[in-house]
DNA sequence: TTCATACTTCGATCTTAATCGAAGCATTCG
DNA sequence: CGAATGCTTCGATTAAGATCGAAGTATGAA
């Protein structure tokens, strides 16, 4: 019989509940270690090795070997992405593995998404950049804009080595919170960077949420008007 | 703690080959019954009924009963983008996929559904009468405008005694070669008699094919334009 | 060297669920 | 009314894989 892209097999890796909370972990951005993504997922350390192994066969993870410590990240933007739209469409059915806390409207205020912004204020942020036409939509597709660029660059983003990378610069991504497209790419990943060099945003600690200072609130607001 | 939505269970219900088989297949856009998609995923009707009750309990399908066939079809665009955006990151790993083959081509064109007009004359027949707001749609529900009433009448069509009869008038029914809404109820039924009557169209011997006669052809062209 | 830490591999157990035959239910057709 | 078709449910079997204890490997520290 004819086969087509395999998604049975990705959907097996995301199926299982213990590999499903340490993606789930590994959303946050950070390079997590075995040891902490066994933790996430309530396994031992054996099991956790044996689904690691199984998701770096995948694709989806890349592991990083420093001294005795193995760092585990989702190994491309597309497993981000993809990772948010079953997101996206599990939060639509309301399944939750949470009872709703004080954590989930922080989480639809500001996340990160694998490594840009993400909730209200990435999607808001992106509407800003199209209003003022320093982003062009097409479609589902982005493109900076000559103004944009500038603005990019005003703001101290090496616009130059974003282009050199292979990546795109600007892309949408699904929010699962505010169900509307907010900004990916490189240059997503170079803004919440930045808001973060700045010390106008923190991480949460295991959390995907990110918390905004009372200055970094309103450099937001000022450069990103809605 | 945990946060966010569930994603194994999504996961899950994508992960297994047989079900990625039927989904990868109702991704085509048309509506499929079980038999259908056990043969796509080469498994036996029994294996299929219980795959298709868990996609449809995980919200992914809907199915439309219609007399002895179920059709099942991705219940929301979500779910196309979420298949699609897995089926993207697999394709980044290899593979490909192809199509399945043609059915005869007499039935597709015109055929007998029960008791009414099927096929791409079917489907062209209702999108006409609806191009011309003589019959009138809400969702899934037909009904016959004052315009449609006195169009009917003018065919020669006993009005008041499909009024009387406790039969819907109007109602949609899938098509199974088009995999669109052609018009079933008494009102479609009344019209293919009609269409007998007048000579314009013949059933075939041993088959579900309707053979249109030249006149008919020229006739049905001008009461239902495209 | 010796010990400790971080992780992997092996092996055995055990749970889940995919599968299909057979029987049952619903609908249409003659 | 049967008879035929399309599909579901039940029950038993079987295969896959998730899990963890124990043992093995690698790196760093004492």
């Amino acid at each position: 019989m004819k086969e087509g892209p395999d998604i049975a097999l990705i959907g097996s890796l995301i199926g299982d509940p213990a590999r499903a909370n340490m993606l789930t972990a590994l959303m946050g951005g950070r390079a997590l270690t075995p040891t902490e993504l066994a933790a996430h997922a309530g396994i031992t350390l054996q099991t956790a090795s044996s689904h690691l192994a199984k998701l770096e066969a995948g694709g989806l993870l890349t592991q990083r070997k420093q001294g005795r410590h193995r760092y585990y990240a989702l190994s491309e933007d597309e497993v981000g992405l993809m990772l948010e739209s079953i997101m996206g469409f599990a939060a639509s059915r309301g399944l939750t593995r949470h009872q709703p806390g004080p954590k989930d409207p922080a989480l639809r205020k500001a996340r990160v998404c694998y490594n840009h912004l993400a909730g209200d204020y990435g999607v808001r942020m992106l509407d800003s950049l199209v209003a003022a036409r320093q982003i062009a939509v097409t479609g589902e597709d982005l493109a900076l804009t000559d103004g944009g660029r500038a603005r990019v660059e005003a703001l101290g983003i090496d616009y130059a080595a974003l282009k050199k990378s292979r990546r795109p610069i600007c892309r949408t991504c699904l929010d699962w919170s505010e169900r509307r497209s907010h900004l990916a790419g490189s240059l997503g990943e170079a803004l919440l960077t930045l808001f973060i060099d700045k010390g106008w945003a923190k991480r949460e600690q295991n959390s995907r949420a990110i918390r905004f200072t009372a200055t970094g609130e309103k450099a937001f607001s000022e450069l990103f008007p809605q």
